[in-house]
DNA sequence: GCAGATCAACCTACTACTAGGTAGGTAGGC
DNA sequence: GCCTACCTACCTAGTAGTAGGTTGATCTGC
């Protein structure tokens, strides 16, 4: 795999661990192998490594979307699946998904970064606000009133679910904080 | 006021904008108007401040919650109360409340807060659960089922609500994202 | 009533360390 | 000969924390 990937996996993973502010160009050069110094010719500043990484994240997830989309299921099933992919980011508990990392330490990103975070909330909040126009639409999630609304609720109860759950060490608090939303779609 | 009152709203406001480490004992002198070095007079450590700063918030929040409690209140009022503090604390949506801060950087803390922290996480869902129970039976918070998944899932949601006002630098994503749970609420 | 000791609450000046970033050089492939 | 991808060695600015001194209020014993 070429470096520039290599940097920006392992950047992706601490910072998923310990925050935008929380790893150093010393910490990818340890996991990496190759000297602080050279890092800087593949990211010129840190910004650059953050915008690089968001702008991949944003790509992946978009994929992501765009794949449950696709595979011809009930709007409730692409929500399970959603669910799912905030679920799997947890991992052991000791990560979270990087929009929660970046967001958590806005103040020190640039504006270009926080604009692409802004723009990948909006994305995902008109990805979740069809699938519930759908859901009320054949049933498969129940209770729908605003779409926007439940849109907002569903990624903020997401990105809060994550942060429980690692400040708790405990992935289970994900589960249990996501079910009652799971318990409204019907996944038949 | 006390320099260590001062010291300890200082350090609040500032770690509710930037997070725990995005604040420095230098930070807190330009604004309190002490040395740098006399700080560690007041709190020895960073750590101790931070064990000092969540009790403190920790006894604050637990006695607006009995307040709310003793006010004779219906369930749903209650928990309408309950999302306004959370409102409240965004302020101008520069910041977040305490224990989302400081969850976000959970790495950089000392076991004994995060204990503490911890603790504040079961303290609020306990609450909140006798809170969805009360509401169950009153008939003032509709469609309850599971009162531990509902505290759980509201917790989740008023922190996961924050962060997204934050990051967006817009309130109103914070009252949208909670509208859905308010209109379970009657307020009668 | 007052000298002397003690103490809280600060100060200046420093250490040890880490951060991101830069200057300039080098080995090897096209 | 030039470019890519790295290197060593360094810089500046910032971090938490320490050493030791100063000031002024309060307490103690005579």
């Amino acid at each position: 795999m070429e470096t520039r990937d290599r940097l920006l996996d392992a950047a992706e993973t601490v910072c998923r661990q310990r925050g935008y502010e929380g790893f150093s160009y010393a910490d990818l050069s340890a996991v990496v192998g190759i000297r602080k110094a050279s890092i800087h010719y593949h990211f010129a500043t840190k910004a650059d490594l953050a915008a690089a990484l968001i702008e991949r994240y944003k790509d992946v997830v978009l994929r992501r979307l765009k794949e449950i989309s696709e595979d011809d299921l009930t709007a409730g099933q692409q929500l399970g699946a959603y669910i799912d992919i905030y679920r799997e980011a947890l991992q052991d508990g000791e990560q979270v998904c990087l929009c929660v990392a970046l967001a958590s330490d806005r103040d020190s990103l640039s504006e270009s970064v926080l604009s692409q975070l802004h723009h990948f909330h909006d994305m995902s909040r008109d990805w979740l606000k069809s699938v519930f126009q759908a859901g009320r639409t054949d049933g498969s999630i129940s209770a729908v009133t605003d779409a926007d609304a439940e849109a907002a609720a569903c990624l903020g109860l997401m990105e809060g679910a994550q942060l429980l759950a690692r400040s708790s060490k405990d992935i289970t608090v994900f589960e249990l904080a996501t079910a009652a939303l799971r318990a409204r779609l019907s996944t038949t």
